[in-house]
DNA sequence: CGGCTTTGACCAGCGC
DNA sequence: GCGCTGGTCAAAGCCG
């Protein structure tokens, strides 16, 4: 099966759907809460295209931007079908996607063997540079000789991931609507930039992590893992108590990056997003104005979005029936 | 005061 | 078996 949107028929469905869409973002574009869950995507695209099984195993969908290297002159494979389908869910990004996304295999990352992954990128932002002040900072950390006890790690290569790719200056997966707790942040060999680790602080019991990277290659771009489920609903207020402001940029702009509700913050949206301070400072002195922000947003969007929605079609068509869950939640 | 980030220590998995 | 690497823990400190 190969998808490609310059089939007209395709092409009409697509705008029908996307100006629904689209409608839909813009009216609730400042609404926190109501933010796009792109939830087990592989239904909607599997009862439409059955994929073969051997389709099936770990494959990667990528999204680009029309235009960008990556995407010029590259159909929709059918793989990106056989990655939804594989997933049990998938958390991308609250805001929708902006490209017409393709399929490809992974050639950036790693995959393993019998690994269920999907990689969704982004177009990379024209985000880049180095070098930053690290503040000395006294060392904390667990004292040596202190132990506990810890439950076996299930084997890596059992886990199911889901891998995105965001434009560091859309602030990373920040704006995913899931609460993150960052537990930890390593450096990472190969690479110049440190991984995060984080957790979902919205339930304890709740196993779902990510983890945040810069890609070596594509510095603009950050890499992220999401790894096992929520076991809860999304939550509809983000966590608005505590923690700390001292990741979200002063400025403005940035804050436009990671709209927030009158909460006002949104913990695993501040720093999650970067892969370690060197992202952090970019980030912040980098961030696209407001205005860049929104025609980066909507205007090329037209295109994009219809090309991205358009094998859901009659997906979100039904989704977007459904008042019940209308706008929060793509079913797809 | 609760929840967050930071970051060194600890430890499991993997390759050789 | 050993060493490396990456993932997690948890103390300390910060912030609203």
């Amino acid at each position: 099966m190969t998808l490609t949107h310059a089939s007209s028929p395709f092409r009409s469905r697509c705008c029908r759907i996307s100006k629904r869409v689209k409608k839909l973002i813009m009216e609730y574009s400042n609404d926190w809460d109501l933010q796009a869950v792109v939830r087990s995507c592989g239904t909607a695209v599997a009862d439409s295209e059955p994929e073969p099984a051997v389709a099936r195993r770990a494959e990667t969908v990528v999204v680009g931007r029309p235009g960008a290297p990556e995407f010029v002159g590259q159909p929709l494979r059918a793989p990106a079908a056989a990655s939804f389908y594989d997933l049990e869910y998938l958390d991308v990004y609250h805001e929708l996607p902006r490209a017409p996304f393709l399929v490809t295999p992974s050639t950036s990352l790693e995959r393993r063997e019998g690994e269920h992954e999907v990689l969704i990128s982004f177009p990379a932002a024209s985000t880049s540079g180095q070098g930053q002040l690290l503040l000395p900072r006294k060392q904390p950390g667990r004292k040596p000789g202190v132990r506990t006890p810890r439950p076996k790690r299930s084997k890596k290569s059992q886990l199911k991931k889901v891998v995105c790719e965001v434009p560091v200056a859309d602030g990373g997966v920040s704006t995913d609507l899931w609460a993150w707790r960052k537990y930890g942040q390593k450096p990472i060999k190969g690479s110049p930039y440190p991984r995060g680790y984080y957790k979902c602080s919205s339930l304890k019991a709740c196993m779902a992590r990510k983890m945040v990277e810069r890609s070596p290659e594509k510095p603009g771009v950050l890499v992220v893992t999401y790894i096992a489920e929520h076991c809860h609903a999304v939550p509809t207020q983000l966590n608005s108590l505590a923690g700390t402001t001292r990741n979200k940029p002063a400025s403005p702009d940035h804050y436009q990056q990671q709209p927030q509700p009158s909460s006002g913050k949104s913990p695993g949206a501040t720093s999650t997003d970067e892969a370690g301070a060197a992202a952090k400072r970019e980030d912040s002195t980098e961030s696209c104005s407001m205005a860049d922000e929104e025609n980066d947003l909507w205007a090329p969007v037209e295109m994009d979005m219809d090309d991205f929605f358009g094998p859901f079609d009659d997906d979100i068509d039904h989704f977007l029936d459904d008042d019940g869950v209308l706008g929060r939640r793509l079913s797809l």
